[in-house]
DNA sequence: GGGATAACCGACCACTCCGCTAGGATTTAG
DNA sequence: CTAAATCCTAGCGGAGTGGTCGGTTATCCC
Protein backbone atom coordinates (compact mmCIF):
# COMPACT_ATOMS: atom_id res chain seq x y z
CA UNK A 1 0.00 0.00 0.00
CA UNK A 2 1.43 2.94 -0.92
CA UNK A 3 -0.61 5.52 0.81
CA UNK A 4 -2.54 4.93 3.93
CA UNK A 5 -6.03 5.80 4.48
CA UNK A 6 -5.27 9.52 5.58
CA UNK A 7 -4.86 10.14 2.41
CA UNK A 8 -8.22 8.34 0.94
CA UNK A 9 -9.94 9.90 3.49
CA UNK A 10 -8.32 13.52 3.39
CA UNK A 11 -8.92 13.55 -0.12
CA UNK A 12 -12.76 12.76 -0.35
CA UNK A 13 -12.63 14.93 3.18
CA UNK A 14 -11.67 18.06 0.03
CA UNK A 15 -13.65 16.55 -2.38
CA UNK A 16 -16.59 16.91 -0.11
CA UNK A 17 -16.05 20.78 0.51
CA UNK A 18 -15.46 21.34 -3.05
CA UNK A 19 -18.92 20.52 -4.15
CA UNK A 20 -19.90 23.09 -2.05
CA UNK A 21 -19.98 25.73 -4.80
CA UNK A 22 -21.04 28.46 -2.32
CA UNK A 23 -18.65 29.75 0.30
CA UNK A 24 -21.25 28.53 3.36
CA UNK A 25 -18.84 26.11 5.60
CA UNK A 26 -19.68 22.29 5.80
CA UNK A 27 -19.70 20.62 9.13
CA UNK A 28 -17.57 17.99 9.50
CA UNK A 29 -20.89 15.67 10.61
CA UNK A 30 -21.80 15.63 7.77
CA UNK A 31 -19.01 15.07 5.74
CA UNK A 32 -18.36 11.62 8.18
CA UNK A 33 -22.43 10.58 7.71
CA UNK A 34 -22.34 11.22 3.67
CA UNK A 35 -18.95 9.45 3.29
CA UNK A 36 -19.55 7.14 6.47
CA UNK A 37 -16.14 7.59 7.67
CA UNK A 38 -15.87 8.31 11.62
CA UNK A 39 -16.09 11.82 12.75
CA UNK A 40 -13.47 11.99 15.29
CA UNK A 41 -11.12 10.81 12.91
CA UNK A 42 -11.29 13.17 10.31
CA UNK A 43 -11.05 15.59 13.01
CA UNK A 44 -7.55 14.40 13.11
CA UNK A 45 -7.06 14.80 9.23
CA UNK A 46 -8.88 17.98 8.99
CA UNK A 47 -6.76 19.87 11.58
CA UNK A 48 -3.85 18.54 9.57
CA UNK A 49 -5.25 20.66 6.08
CA UNK A 50 -6.27 23.26 8.10
CA UNK A 51 -2.56 24.17 9.43
CA UNK A 52 -1.13 24.36 5.48
CA UNK A 53 -4.03 26.36 4.38
CA UNK A 54 -6.14 24.10 2.81
CA UNK A 55 -9.08 24.12 4.12
CA UNK A 56 -10.16 27.43 6.45
CA UNK A 57 -12.66 26.73 9.77
CA UNK A 58 -15.34 28.34 11.41
CA UNK A 59 -16.16 27.43 15.35
CA UNK A 60 -19.47 27.82 16.70
CA UNK A 61 -23.33 26.52 15.71
CA UNK A 62 -23.59 26.33 11.79
CA UNK A 63 -19.82 26.25 12.01
CA UNK A 64 -17.71 23.90 9.88
CA UNK A 65 -15.17 23.73 6.81
CA UNK A 66 -14.74 25.12 3.91
CA UNK A 67 -11.80 25.15 1.04
CA UNK A 68 -8.94 27.61 1.63
CA UNK A 69 -9.07 28.80 -1.69
CA UNK A 70 -10.45 27.86 -5.18
CA UNK A 71 -10.68 23.96 -6.40
CA UNK A 72 -8.87 24.37 -9.41
CA UNK A 73 -5.94 26.14 -7.94
CA UNK A 74 -5.35 23.00 -5.48
CA UNK A 75 -2.99 20.56 -6.67
CA UNK A 76 -3.53 17.12 -4.90
CA UNK A 77 0.34 16.91 -4.22
CA UNK A 78 0.01 19.46 -1.71
CA UNK A 79 -3.07 17.38 -0.28
CA UNK A 80 -1.61 14.17 -0.06
CA UNK A 81 2.10 16.08 1.75
CA UNK A 82 -0.43 17.62 3.96
CA UNK A 83 -1.61 14.34 5.21
CA UNK A 84 0.57 11.65 4.92
CA UNK A 85 3.85 13.99 5.47
CA UNK A 86 6.74 14.40 2.44
CA UNK A 87 6.62 12.06 -0.24
CA UNK A 88 9.56 9.77 -0.10
CA UNK A 89 9.96 6.64 -1.40
CA UNK A 90 12.27 5.22 1.09
CA UNK A 91 13.89 6.30 3.93
CA UNK A 92 17.21 7.66 3.37
CA UNK A 93 15.10 10.10 0.72
CA UNK A 94 14.57 13.12 2.58
CA UNK A 95 12.59 15.97 0.45
CA UNK A 96 14.52 19.10 -0.80
CA UNK A 97 12.93 22.60 -0.46
CA UNK A 98 13.33 22.45 -4.06
CA UNK A 99 11.41 19.66 -5.47
CA UNK A 100 14.55 17.47 -6.00
CA UNK A 101 15.65 14.28 -3.98
CA UNK A 102 18.33 13.57 -1.85
CA UNK A 103 19.54 10.54 -0.66
CA UNK A 104 20.83 10.94 2.91
CA UNK A 105 23.32 7.81 2.23
CA UNK A 106 25.58 9.90 -0.89
CA UNK A 107 28.01 10.73 1.51
CA UNK A 108 29.15 7.24 2.16
CA UNK A 109 31.58 7.45 -0.49
CA UNK A 110 30.43 4.10 -1.48
CA UNK A 111 28.53 3.00 -3.85
CA UNK A 112 25.70 2.79 -1.39
CA UNK A 113 22.76 4.27 -3.27
CA UNK A 114 23.23 2.71 -6.66
CA UNK A 115 18.78 2.31 -5.97
CA UNK A 116 19.12 6.30 -6.26
CA UNK A 117 18.23 6.59 -9.92
CA UNK A 118 15.44 4.21 -9.26
CA UNK A 119 13.77 5.71 -6.35
CA UNK A 120 14.24 9.24 -8.28
CA UNK A 121 12.21 7.77 -11.37
CA UNK A 122 9.97 6.38 -8.56
CA UNK A 123 9.28 9.71 -6.59
CA UNK A 124 8.97 11.72 -9.59
CA UNK A 125 6.46 9.75 -10.99
CA UNK A 126 4.24 10.01 -8.47
CA UNK A 127 4.63 13.53 -7.72
CA UNK A 128 3.96 14.62 -11.32
CA UNK A 129 0.49 12.34 -10.77
CA UNK A 130 -0.13 14.34 -7.89
CA UNK A 131 0.55 17.73 -9.04
CA UNK A 132 -1.15 17.09 -12.03
CA UNK A 133 -4.09 16.52 -10.77
CA UNK A 134 -6.21 19.93 -9.02
CA UNK A 135 -8.84 19.20 -6.72
CA UNK A 136 -11.57 20.62 -9.18
CA UNK A 137 -11.13 17.60 -11.66
CA UNK A 138 -11.58 15.17 -8.67
CA UNK A 139 -14.83 17.20 -7.89
CA UNK A 140 -16.10 17.04 -11.76
CA UNK A 141 -15.47 13.43 -11.93
CA UNK A 142 -17.46 13.21 -8.29
CA UNK A 143 -20.45 15.04 -9.63
CA UNK A 144 -20.53 12.98 -13.15
CA UNK A 145 -20.58 9.50 -10.82
CA UNK A 146 -23.39 11.10 -8.60
CA UNK A 147 -25.27 12.12 -11.69
CA UNK A 148 -25.05 8.27 -12.92
CA UNK A 149 -25.70 7.16 -10.14
CA UNK A 150 -28.91 9.22 -8.92
CA UNK A 151 -30.27 8.73 -12.14
CA UNK A 152 -30.06 4.71 -12.14
CA UNK A 153 -31.72 5.36 -9.20
CA UNK A 154 -34.45 7.39 -10.46
CA UNK A 155 -34.75 4.51 -13.19
CA UNK A 156 -35.00 2.10 -10.54
CA UNK A 157 -37.83 4.22 -9.31
CA UNK A 158 -39.19 4.86 -11.86
CA UNK A 159 -39.96 0.96 -12.66
CA UNK B 1 7.59 6.10 2.87
CA UNK B 2 6.50 4.59 -0.30
CA UNK B 3 8.14 1.41 0.59
CA UNK B 4 10.04 -0.45 2.77
CA UNK B 5 13.28 -1.18 3.32
CA UNK B 6 12.50 -4.49 1.77
CA UNK B 7 12.81 -3.35 -1.79
CA UNK B 8 16.01 -0.90 -0.98
CA UNK B 9 17.30 -4.38 0.47
CA UNK B 10 15.86 -6.64 -2.23
CA UNK B 11 17.22 -3.76 -5.43
CA UNK B 12 20.49 -3.75 -3.41
CA UNK B 13 20.88 -7.58 -3.35
CA UNK B 14 19.67 -7.47 -7.50
CA UNK B 15 22.42 -4.89 -8.40
CA UNK B 16 25.14 -7.33 -6.59
CA UNK B 17 23.95 -9.85 -8.50
CA UNK B 18 23.94 -8.28 -11.71
CA UNK B 19 27.53 -7.22 -11.41
CA UNK B 20 28.93 -10.99 -11.51
CA UNK B 21 28.77 -10.73 -15.38
CA UNK B 22 30.08 -14.47 -15.13
CA UNK B 23 27.49 -17.30 -13.97
CA UNK B 24 29.34 -17.92 -11.06
CA UNK B 25 26.66 -18.02 -7.92
CA UNK B 26 27.30 -15.42 -5.11
CA UNK B 27 27.01 -16.23 -1.53
CA UNK B 28 24.74 -14.37 0.43
CA UNK B 29 27.25 -13.58 2.86
CA UNK B 30 29.51 -12.13 0.66
CA UNK B 31 26.32 -9.75 -0.47
CA UNK B 32 25.36 -8.66 3.30
CA UNK B 33 28.87 -7.90 4.20
CA UNK B 34 29.50 -5.62 1.03
CA UNK B 35 26.61 -4.33 1.45
CA UNK B 36 26.46 -4.01 5.43
CA UNK B 37 22.84 -5.50 5.63
CA UNK B 38 21.69 -8.17 8.37
CA UNK B 39 22.57 -11.74 6.65
CA UNK B 40 19.71 -13.49 8.10
CA UNK B 41 17.00 -10.53 7.13
CA UNK B 42 18.86 -11.41 3.67
CA UNK B 43 17.97 -14.77 3.56
CA UNK B 44 14.18 -13.77 3.98
CA UNK B 45 14.25 -11.34 0.73
CA UNK B 46 16.37 -13.28 -1.92
CA UNK B 47 13.20 -16.38 -0.56
CA UNK B 48 10.74 -14.20 -2.35
CA UNK B 49 12.88 -13.56 -5.18
CA UNK B 50 13.56 -16.81 -5.90
CA UNK B 51 9.49 -18.00 -5.25
CA UNK B 52 9.03 -15.98 -8.58
CA UNK B 53 12.22 -17.16 -10.63
CA UNK B 54 14.27 -13.79 -10.62
CA UNK B 55 17.09 -15.38 -8.69
CA UNK B 56 18.52 -19.02 -8.80
CA UNK B 57 20.01 -20.53 -6.22
CA UNK B 58 22.67 -23.45 -5.80
CA UNK B 59 23.35 -25.04 -2.40
CA UNK B 60 25.95 -26.64 -0.53
CA UNK B 61 29.85 -25.49 0.02
CA UNK B 62 30.95 -22.21 -2.73
CA UNK B 63 26.81 -22.62 -3.33
CA UNK B 64 24.82 -18.73 -3.49
CA UNK B 65 22.75 -17.13 -5.80
CA UNK B 66 22.67 -15.88 -9.49
CA UNK B 67 20.24 -14.16 -11.72
CA UNK B 68 17.42 -15.71 -13.56
CA UNK B 69 17.69 -14.16 -16.34
CA UNK B 70 20.29 -11.59 -17.66
CA UNK B 71 19.83 -8.01 -15.84
CA UNK B 72 18.15 -6.36 -19.58
CA UNK B 73 15.62 -8.72 -19.48
CA UNK B 74 14.49 -7.75 -15.53
CA UNK B 75 12.22 -4.76 -15.19
CA UNK B 76 12.42 -3.53 -11.68
CA UNK B 77 8.31 -3.76 -11.35
CA UNK B 78 8.99 -7.51 -11.08
CA UNK B 79 11.53 -7.15 -8.94
CA UNK B 80 9.63 -4.50 -6.03
CA UNK B 81 6.37 -6.88 -6.61
CA UNK B 82 8.16 -9.46 -5.24
CA UNK B 83 9.67 -7.76 -2.47
CA UNK B 84 6.35 -5.41 -1.12
CA UNK B 85 3.37 -7.40 -2.48
CA UNK B 86 1.07 -5.98 -5.54
CA UNK B 87 1.54 -2.33 -6.16
CA UNK B 88 -1.79 -0.65 -5.03
CA UNK B 89 -1.93 3.19 -4.17
CA UNK B 90 -4.77 2.45 -1.52
CA UNK B 91 -6.24 -0.27 0.22
CA UNK B 92 -9.36 -0.67 -2.05
CA UNK B 93 -6.91 -1.28 -5.23
CA UNK B 94 -7.20 -4.45 -5.98
CA UNK B 95 -4.69 -5.68 -8.52
CA UNK B 96 -6.24 -6.81 -11.63
CA UNK B 97 -4.17 -9.49 -13.35
CA UNK B 98 -3.80 -7.35 -16.31
CA UNK B 99 -2.36 -3.81 -15.25
CA UNK B 100 -5.90 -2.42 -14.67
CA UNK B 101 -6.62 -1.13 -11.78
CA UNK B 102 -10.03 -2.30 -10.01
CA UNK B 103 -11.76 -0.60 -6.62
CA UNK B 104 -13.85 -2.79 -4.56
CA UNK B 105 -15.72 0.04 -3.66
CA UNK B 106 -17.11 0.79 -6.87
CA UNK B 107 -20.05 -1.59 -6.50
CA UNK B 108 -21.69 0.06 -3.74
CA UNK B 109 -23.56 2.22 -5.66
CA UNK B 110 -23.08 5.44 -4.17
CA UNK B 111 -19.92 8.25 -5.30
CA UNK B 112 -17.93 5.54 -2.79
CA UNK B 113 -14.76 6.66 -5.13
CA UNK B 114 -14.22 9.90 -6.11
CA UNK B 115 -10.67 9.46 -5.40
CA UNK B 116 -9.88 6.64 -8.05
CA UNK B 117 -8.94 9.18 -10.66
CA UNK B 118 -6.35 10.14 -8.58
CA UNK B 119 -4.60 6.75 -7.19
CA UNK B 120 -5.27 5.45 -11.16
CA UNK B 121 -2.71 8.45 -12.18
CA UNK B 122 -0.53 8.20 -9.18
CA UNK B 123 -0.50 4.06 -9.79
CA UNK B 124 0.35 4.38 -13.41
CA UNK B 125 3.14 6.88 -12.88
CA UNK B 126 4.72 4.09 -10.12
CA UNK B 127 4.18 1.22 -12.30
CA UNK B 128 5.48 3.04 -15.31
CA UNK B 129 8.68 4.09 -13.55
CA UNK B 130 9.56 0.39 -12.31
CA UNK B 131 8.74 -1.15 -15.75
CA UNK B 132 10.87 1.13 -17.32
CA UNK B 133 13.80 0.70 -15.44
CA UNK B 134 15.48 -2.54 -15.76
CA UNK B 135 18.21 -4.23 -13.66
CA UNK B 136 20.69 -3.49 -16.29
CA UNK B 137 20.50 0.21 -16.03
CA UNK B 138 21.34 0.19 -12.36
CA UNK B 139 23.87 -2.07 -12.80
CA UNK B 140 25.37 0.23 -15.05
CA UNK B 141 24.93 2.76 -12.62
CA UNK B 142 26.84 1.25 -9.86
CA UNK B 143 29.57 0.29 -11.97
CA UNK B 144 30.07 4.21 -12.72
CA UNK B 145 29.74 4.87 -8.87
CA UNK B 146 32.07 2.53 -7.78
CA UNK B 147 34.57 3.32 -10.92
CA UNK B 148 34.26 7.33 -10.12
CA UNK B 149 34.87 6.11 -6.39
CA UNK B 150 37.47 4.48 -6.72
CA UNK B 151 39.59 6.54 -9.15
CA UNK B 152 38.42 9.11 -6.52
CA UNK B 153 40.48 7.15 -3.36
CA UNK B 154 43.30 6.55 -6.24
CA UNK B 155 43.62 10.16 -6.34
CA UNK B 156 43.82 10.72 -2.58
CA UNK B 157 45.94 7.54 -1.99
CA UNK B 158 48.89 8.87 -4.76
CA UNK B 159 48.16 12.84 -2.96
C1' DG C 1 33.10 -40.50 4.96
C1' DG C 2 33.48 -36.03 7.47
C1' DG C 3 33.82 -31.36 7.85
C1' DA C 4 32.95 -27.05 6.36
C1' DT C 5 30.05 -24.22 3.81
C1' DA C 6 26.03 -22.35 2.48
C1' DA C 7 21.10 -22.39 1.18
C1' DC C 8 16.63 -23.22 3.45
C1' DC C 9 12.84 -22.83 6.91
C1' DG C 10 9.94 -21.39 10.72
C1' DA C 11 9.25 -19.37 15.02
C1' DC C 12 9.65 -15.47 17.66
C1' DC C 13 10.19 -10.51 19.21
C1' DA C 14 10.65 -5.47 19.94
C1' DC C 15 9.15 -1.54 18.04
C1' DT C 16 6.56 1.70 15.33
C1' DC C 17 2.70 3.31 12.96
C1' DC C 18 -2.18 3.20 11.71
C1' DG C 19 -6.86 3.75 12.60
C1' DC C 20 -9.77 5.00 15.87
C1' DT C 21 -12.01 6.30 20.43
C1' DA C 22 -12.70 9.26 24.58
C1' DG C 23 -13.18 13.27 26.94
C1' DG C 24 -12.94 17.52 27.46
C1' DA C 25 -12.27 22.70 26.35
C1' DT C 26 -13.49 26.59 23.52
C1' DT C 27 -16.08 29.34 20.31
C1' DT C 28 -20.35 31.02 18.23
C1' DA C 29 -25.37 31.36 16.34
C1' DG C 30 -29.95 31.75 17.86
C1' DC D 1 -28.19 30.10 28.02
C1' DT D 2 -27.78 26.41 25.22
C1' DA D 3 -26.98 23.73 21.40
C1' DA D 4 -23.75 23.03 17.82
C1' DA D 5 -19.68 22.95 16.18
C1' DT D 6 -14.44 23.24 16.12
C1' DC D 7 -10.33 22.20 18.69
C1' DC D 8 -6.93 19.62 21.56
C1' DT D 9 -4.61 15.79 24.01
C1' DA D 10 -4.20 11.27 25.50
C1' DG D 11 -4.50 6.68 24.89
C1' DC D 12 -5.01 1.99 22.77
C1' DG D 13 -5.50 -2.47 20.07
C1' DG D 14 -3.85 -4.52 16.05
C1' DA D 15 -0.93 -5.02 12.21
C1' DG D 16 3.25 -4.64 9.85
C1' DT D 17 8.45 -3.82 9.85
C1' DG D 18 12.87 -5.21 10.67
C1' DG D 19 15.12 -7.98 12.41
C1' DT D 20 17.20 -12.51 15.43
C1' DC D 21 17.79 -17.35 16.45
C1' DG D 22 18.06 -22.19 16.00
C1' DG D 23 17.85 -25.88 13.36
C1' DT D 24 17.68 -28.70 8.84
C1' DT D 25 19.23 -29.91 4.39
C1' DA D 26 22.29 -30.04 0.41
C1' DT D 27 26.91 -29.87 -1.60
C1' DC D 28 31.89 -29.46 -2.26
C1' DC D 29 36.64 -30.66 -0.85
C1' DC D 30 39.92 -33.36 1.52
Amino acid sequence: MLFSTRAEYGVRLMVELGRQEDGAPVALSAVAESERLPLSYLEHLVAKLRKVGLVESQRGAHGGYRLGRPADEIEMLEVVQALEGAIAPMECFEPDPEGKVFCSHESDGDRACATKLLWTRVQGGVTKALAGTTLAELVEFAEQHAAASSSRAAAVNAA
